[in-house]
DNA sequence: TGCAGCATTGAACGTTTGGTCAATGTGAAG
DNA sequence: CTTCACATTGACCAAACGTTCAATGCTGCA
């Protein structure tokens, strides 16, 4: 039965979040414009009505993707840590736990990641959200480094926060592959003690 | 004009070698029997013929791509340097080199990896890759811990060899999508002034 | 030389894909 | 109520895919 119309803004929406469920489920492989529409309740021609073609479905989804996912919201209970270094490992923790509770949306991340290797338009997104995060990173870098200047002397808020940032996307390297095996806190404490505790010290 | 024999192994070494070859520079998704076959001069029946299966000629492709890229070669002249902080960080440097070095067959083990979210039996063999690229870590990782052990109070070899590896990964994730934004020297210098400084004035 | 066994070929098949389109129903305007 | 713009449908298409298979040539052995 034809008809039942939507604004065009509300079917935009529940198209996009259909294509994500089928993404984040069973992978960008299994993205097809007929998956979509089953999910969705709607017919395939509808799904292509609203967005064209299944490259700009794609680059919806990623979009979608992007603003809801890795953007690095740095809250204020992180703000009120008064010791830099500390708030740097706060960070880190946080973001880690993420790996953990959402793994759905940022495998999907990653999937879309390695889509990038062969896909310009994917991989000028990517790159530039990975360049976002890294840059939501350099504040408290700043911080870190202004805290004890002849501690990391030579070290660049960049740097650090390449460092920082590298870091937690090698977590999700292994934490994606094999939930059940990594470690949170073993990584927290490694990081901790090849960083933490000097800092401790000099700071107390 | 069929006929032409060769041998059982030379015939699949030269088709995996195809398949390695359209699979590193347009990425698993273009890796079709066709492609393959076309690549090798070969007909598709006869790609089929050797592998039975694409997804069997996928696995054997898996096999060669692990047993040709990830393996940790911990050769002499690394060996060689006395002090280990420092034989870590050589090692980190040449891990790194590699990344923009031969970044096709990486991007291809990055494609595999993504693969393996939704393929049970690639994700093991990923997940166990993994597990022996970590596990080449840890001597080293337990000669730095080893020289200077009041340093690196509550750190063990597993957590400094996972925080090691995940650090190389990270930066694959970004070299990757990014190869030219990389610069080694950077990651290296943040990398040395975090850890190495103190540890050069303590054993020198 | 002739035969048997197997590697090799390419056409063919069934399926799935992204995309098109005439037909149909819906909701608002007049 | 009629009309009209348009959202919606599902059948349909061509292309590409993995896979099958009868036919065809090699090659080593008798």
């Amino acid at each position: 039965m034809p008809g039942q119309k939507a604004s065009e803004a509300e079917r935009q929406i529940q198209i996009l979040k259909a294509a994500y469920d089928v993404a984040s489920r069973k992978g960008l492989d299994a993205l097809t414009v007929r998956s979509v529409a089953q999910r969705a309740k709607l017919s395939t021609g509808l799904v292509l009505f609203h967005f064209t073609t299944k490259a700009q479905l794609i680059t919806a989804l990623l979009d979608y993707v992007l603003e809801t996912t890795t953007v690095l919201h740095v809250t204020g209970d992180i703000t009120d840590i008064p010791v830099a270094l500390d708030r740097l490992l706060a960070l880190l923790r946080r973001e880690m736990n993420r790996l953990a509770s959402e793994p759905r949306r940022i495998r999907l991340f990653f999937d879309f990641w390695a889509k990038g290797f062969t896909h310009g338009r994917i991989r000028s997104k990517m790159q530039a959200e990975l360049d976002r995060y890294r840059e939501a990173f350099r504040p408290i870098a700043h911080d870190v480094l202004q805290a004890e200047p002849e501690r990391f002397a030579g070290v660049t808020p960049e740097g650090l926060s390449a460092v920082a940032v590298s870091f937690i996307k090698g977590c999700a390297v292994q934490s994606m592959i094999d939930p059940q095996g990594f470690d949170i806190e073993e990584y927290l404490a490694a990081t901790n003690g090849l960083l933490g505790q000097l800092a401790v010290g000099a700071t107390t």
